[in-house]
DNA sequence: CCAAAAGTGTTCCGGCTACACCCATGC
DNA sequence: GCATGGGTGTAGCCGGAACACTTTTGG
C-alpha cells in the first residue's frame, strides 16, 4: 500500500465514511424495505436508507450493528448482516467526499412502527410501490437498494437466510412465498416442498398449524442449524432476476 | 443516512481511503500474486499488495485502474476487476484510520519484471510459498489475499474469467490447470474437455498447437464472447476450498 | 359438493461421473 | 514399443421439472 507515497504527500483525500443499512422484510405479501425520512438538507424530506457516520475507533461492522439496533431494536449480531460493495462516487453527497459501506440485513416481519429509536420517522415501504410511483431515494440509495435486492436473491440460492424472513415457526408455503417474492417468479409448490424438507439441516418440524383458511393444515417448521444450502436452490429461469 | 446527526456533529471520523490490488496470475505452474516491497514505515521491507491512496475527486474504481496501470502497465478497463469487501479495523494501519477497498484482478502470464512503474520492487510471489515459509504481508494483507483467492475460486464456477489467466490462445489442458491450481484439486481431463467445449460462447477454436511434448497435439482456442457460465462449473467436492 | 392449500408418487430428461477406448506425438 | 497427453463414447446415477393424485380443511 502506497510504499512510494510518503505520509507527507497530501494529494490524497480526507473523507468521511458512513454505513447504510438495507433492511428487508416481507409484510402483507410484499417485499418491504425500512426507510427513514431525512430531516436535514440535503434531500430533506426524502426517504433514505437508515445509516450514519462511522465513529472514531469503531469497527465498520460494529457501526452497522449499532445503527441497526438504533433504528429497529434488532440485534445485528444475531441477524444475517452482509457487507455489500462500497459506493463512493465523488459527487454522491453534496456535503463533501463521503463513501458509504452498505450492509444487507434480512429481518422477520417486525412490529410496524419500530419504536424506541431516535429515527421516529422510520417506516416500511413496499419495494415495488417505490418503483411504481417513481419515488426516488436520497443520494444514490436507489442503486444501493437495487444491488441489495439482487444480492438477497442470490443469497437465497445457496444459503438458508430465507428463514430469517419468517418468524420462529412457519409453514413451507410461507417460506415459498419469500422465495417467490424476492425472485419475482412462481415456484412449483410440490417440488419446493420436497426440496426444502430433504435439504439437511434446513428445516425442523415442530407440529401442525390449525388452518384458518380453506385447505389442508400445514406442518410447522423452525429454522434448522444449516447455514449453507447444498445443492443450491435453483431458479426456474437459469439466472438473472427482475425483482420488480 | 444520518438524518439525525447534523453535519455540525463531529463525533464521526475523518479518515483516509486506499485501494489495494490483488493481482493474480499463473506462472510456472503455480498461482502467483504481485507484491511490492514497502519502502517506508510501517512494515518497511515487508511485502505488501500494490495500492495507494484515493485522490480527491477520483472514483474508487478509477483509483484501482490507475494503480493497476502504474504497477503493471495493464489496462484495468479491459481486465476483470472486482471490488471485494472493505477492510477497516481501526488498528489495521498504525498511521491512523485508513480503510482500504481491495480489488481482485486476474491477469495472464505477464513479463516478469513489470517495468515502467515507480514500484520497481514489484515481484511475483507464488502463493503457496508464502504459506510454506511463513512469510506474512504488511497490514492485514494476508487476510485480503486469502479472501481474494477464495473469491477467485468462486468466480471460476460461474464466469469465464479463467481465460483471463491464459494468453490470447491456449489449450484446454492449460485452462484446466488454471482451475486445478485455484481450486486446489484435480479434475477429470476428459469430462472437463467436454464441458468447456460445449459451454456456449466460452471457447472458440483457432487451430492446432504443434506439440513440443510427448502426447497428441492439442487444439488451440481463444476466449469466446460469453462472460457468464451456465450451467456453472462444479467442483468435485460440493463446496469449500483450501487454496493452500 | 366444491374450491383451495398441503403433501406424495411417478415419469421424464439433462447433466455429471466414471471409465473404456482411440489418437497422435516424442523418445 | 511405450509413455504421455488429447480427445470421444457410453452407461449409470442423481436431481430437477412436470404433473397426476390423495389429503384435509372452509364454505
Amino acid at each position: 500500500m502506497a510504499s512510494k507515497t510518503g505520509t507527507s504527500d497530501r494529494t490524497h483525500v480526507q473523507l468521511r465514511l458512513t454505513v447504510d443499512l438495507v433492511i428487508l422484510t416481507v409484510r402483507d405479501g410484499a417485499l418491504q424495505v425500512l426507510l427513514v425520512e431525512r430531516g436535514n438538507a440535503p434531500f430533506r424530506g426524502r426517504p433514505a436508507l437508515p445509516g450514519g457516520f462511522l465513529r472514531p475507533d469503531e469497527d465498520i461492522r460494529d457501526a452497522a450493528v449499532r445503527e441497526l439496533a438504533e433504528e429497529t431494536g434488532l440485534n445485528g449480531d444475531a441477524l444475517p448482516l452482509r457487507q455489500l460493495r462500497v459506493f463512493g462516487r465523488p459527487d454522491r453527497d453534496p456535503r463533501g467526499r463521503i463513501v458509504t459501506v452498505p450492509y444487507l440485513a434480512i429481518a422477520p416481519n417486525l412490529p410496524p412502527p419500530i419504536a424506541g429509536s431516535d429515527a421516529t420517522t422510520a417506516k416500511w415501504w413496499p419495494v415495488d410501490a417505490l418503483d411504481k410511483d417513481g419515488t426516488s431515494l436520497a443520494f444514490d440509495h436507489d442503486d444501493i437498494l437495487r444491488l441489495a435486492i439482487d444480492e438477497a436473491g442470490r443469497e437465497l440460492e445457496d444459503t438458508t437466510v430465507a428463514t430469517a424472513f419468517c418468524g420462529d415457526t412457519f409453514t413451507i408455503g410461507e417460506l415459498r412465498r419469500i422465495y417467490e417474492l424476492i425472485w419475482g417468479q412462481a415456484l412449483d409448490p410440490r417440488n419446493f416442498n420436497r426440496k426444502v424438507t430433504k435439504a439437511d439441516g434446513f428445516l425442523e418440524p415442530v407440529g401442525t398449524r390449525p388452518s384458518r383458511e380453506p385447505g389442508r393444515p400445514a406442518m410447522l417448521y423452525r429454522a434448522g442449524p444449516a447455514k449453507r444450502l447444498y445443492p443450491p436452490m435453483l431458479r426456474p429461469n437459469g439466472s438473472e432476476e427482475g425483482a420488480s
